[in-house]
DNA sequence: CTTGCTTTATAAACACTGTTTAGTAAGTTT
DNA sequence: AAACTTACTAAACAGTGTTTATAAAGCAAG
């Protein structure tokens, strides 16, 4: 029976073509401005077709949330190959901050966004992707421990520790509330209270 | 003549009743979730008028966001009380994150929310009382400076970093984002994660 | 080849949303 | 009492996410 494998691929292209338009969409315009006409538009194909493939607005965020960890995950892989354990955790929090900055609209979607998650918050699986990255962190925090560089113990409370700082530099900057600080200053601050960070947990911690 | 001053008096309790309406439902509902058609039906006045006394949504959530930071100021005074410098830091980020978790619809409107800038971040007083609140913390981290407590020079960096980190610790948790830890062991992650962080900088900083 | 069944797609509708407009009714001034 | 101003609202506009009934196409069996 060819037939069923035939109409399973081509469901799954048609998954595919949506989940395609809808990212290009979303990250030219924002979640907000996009709606199911929209995507529907760019497919041309009737609104009610997409809730044939997705169940609701929510599913299609959800599809783009576990691609957009993917991707953080594959940005994070590179730094274990740098040598130095602490230069390996700077390099994390660099790659992170950089994501956040050049793809805006998916890190809001994965550290910001409820919507997505409201609906699908009793699904077990929703933070699989996001467990993944962070143990990433404690990892190479593990590691750092491990060579002396700090001297607390517990890895992942640390993790947190450094993953709140890192997160709140890009949240707090990507949602406007640098907005504070004059244009010229803004850019060159956030690098210093990075580097800051750096020197203090490498002293301190 | 009596009449215009009573006039703008019944204007000022219209707008009055208008906001208390506003802040009951959203701090109920969320944002998201409120219409102007729900404000009207509260106050028993038609959605139209509610287009006389505030431009639009936005307007009504940039009144609400000038409360909500004089609400944070409010809560940050007490803490210049505090005799040792270093524990007045930390008072004063554990108002922060008390804050956040006792307003959270208000936490989101003043420091995550996008929605109420878009159409106002051409005004230059939106910020105003943002810089008040961030000018205390720099404040009360130069104290720590001229005590000793901190090596590093810099208040405005430092500050910066510590906001960043407090936030952060605040934002993730209030977006779900904590979900990765188990139930039992998220709050007391949290406070440690804080704990950790406040002994980092005392020692590294 | 035709009949019956399943899948796929859509037009139209439903119940909303923020916002604008035209018109009414009340209050104020001349 | 007539003219003007203000306060208010019903209705409409253009949009939203989502559901439902219906039509058409694809496929299997008689």
């Amino acid at each position: 029976m060819g037939i069923t494998e035939r109409k399973e691929r081509e469901r799954a292209e048609m998954r595919k073509m949506i989940l395609e338009a809808a990212r290009h969409l979303f990250l030219a315009n924002g979640y907000e401005k996009v709606s199911i006409r929209n995507i529907a538009d760019a497919i041309e194909y009737s609104p009610a077709t997409i809730y044939l493939y997705y169940k609701d607005k929510n599913d299609l965020l959800y599809a783009l949330h576990q691609e957009a960890f993917g991707k953080l995950i594959e940005k994070f892989k590179p730094v274990f190959t740098v040598d130095d354990p602490f230069e390996r955790l700077v390099r994390m929090g660099q790659q992170y901050i950089h994501y956040a900055f050049e793809n805006p609209e998916m890190f809001d979607l994965m550290f910001i966004m409820t919507a997505p998650l409201e609906t699908l918050e009793c699904r077990e699986d929703v933070w699989d992707e996001g467990r993944i990255a962070f143990n990433m962190l404690v990892q190479v925090v593990q590691q750092c421990i491990d060579a002396g560089v700090f001297k607390h113990q517990d890895a992942e409370r640390a993790s947190l520790m450094i993953w709140s700082m890192v997160h709140g530099l890009s949240a707090l900057f990507l949602r406007k509330r640098m907005m504070i600080f004059s244009e010229e200053r803004r850019g060159k601050l956030m690098q210093e209270a990075f580097e800051l960070f750096s020197d203090t947990i490498r002293k301190g911690l």
